[in-house]
DNA sequence: ACTATCCCCTGACGGC
DNA sequence: TGCCGTCAGGGGATAG
């Protein structure tokens, strides 16, 4: 589900609002959701009493931190975070955390590819690329000029650039005129200029809007995101592209749906 | 170090 | 109405 955008938004939203709240107790009814799965009980002792210093945003993980460790929370497919919500419905409330306030923080996912882990603030973490959204053009050239690799893969590798997903990543080589399929090694450094800018720009506007609220993803606050109505190709199979009018295409790359406009995005240009 | 494939899980939707 | 295939903002494991 959650991208870059729809974390961002997550983060700001729960920033303003849960920073130095303590922790009263942590509940779940999903053991699978944590990465080590008999962690639970180990996050559930450390999180009690814990004051929430800051949130933040790791790549696509919300991540709270506490005064001596961290939590991630990866939303998956499916995954949205709810504060306070007031319906009483309980279905597919995998996670819970309460605090001494009253207020409480509940993770919803149907699906269950959520995932929460816990680590100590002395560890590093090593695990992702560069974030998308802050990228300098010198280490995003230095990321893509050193690799032999079909650019939507690349660009959807959270170890290499961290934040992208197959929305986004649609939209971004649709303003960039790249085709999907395109090497990383052939693009020319005007190109590699040209992606940079269209990264920054599709996640800069996709955060004004609050993300893409297609199906799942929702605000802390149960409300939606608005990029899904200013898209330009994701989920347009068939509808005319809004630079030359020619007719949006659909493809798989790796396994996963790509559109793309076969006019202004030709392969191998 | 690559890819391709399957898997995790649940619900929605279209075709027959 | 029911069954079947396909699809969905993610990523990890495994085999070649």
């Amino acid at each position: 589900m959650p991208e870059l955008p729809e974390i961002e938004t997550i983060v700001r939203f729960l920033k303003s609002r849960i920073v130095s709240k303590t922790i009263d107790r942590i509940w779940t009814n999903t053991d699978r959701i944590f990465s080590d799965h008999r962690n639970f009980k180990k996050i559930a002792l450390i999180a009690k009493g814990g004051c929430v210093q800051n949130v933040d945003r790791w790549g696509k993980n919300v991540v709270l931190f506490l005064s001596k460790h961290t939590i991630l929370i990866h939303l998956g497919m499916s995954g949205k975070l709810l504060l306070s919500p007031k319906s009483n419905d309980s279905s597919y409330i995998r996670f819970k955390i309460f605090f001494k306030d009253g207020c409480d923080l509940w993770l919803h996912d149907v699906r269950k590819f959520s995932k929460i882990r816990l680590k100590s603030n002395q560890s590093k973490d090593g695990e992702l690329g560069a974030d998308a959204l802050t990228v300098s053009y010198s280490d995003f050239e230095n990321i893509i000029g050193q690799r032999r690799k079909i650019i939507k893969i690349l660009l959807l590798d959270q170890g290499l650039i961290s934040g992208i997903g197959n929305i986004y990543v649609d939209e971004i080589l649709w303003a960039a005129n790249i085709h999907p399929l395109t090497l990383s090694s052939d693009l020319s450094s005007d190109k590699i200029q040209d992606l940079h800018r269209a990264i920054k720009s599709v996640l800069r506007l996709a955060i004004k809007k609050r993300g893409t609220s297609f199906k799942d993803y929702r605000l802390p606050d149960g409300t939606r995101g608005d990029y899904y109505s200013i898209r330009k190709v994701y989920q347009r199979t068939g509808e005319k592209c809004f630079k030359d009018g020619a007719i949006i295409q659909r493809i798989k790359v790796s396994q996963r749906s790509t559109y793309f406009c076969p006019e202004h995005q030709r392969y191998r240009s």
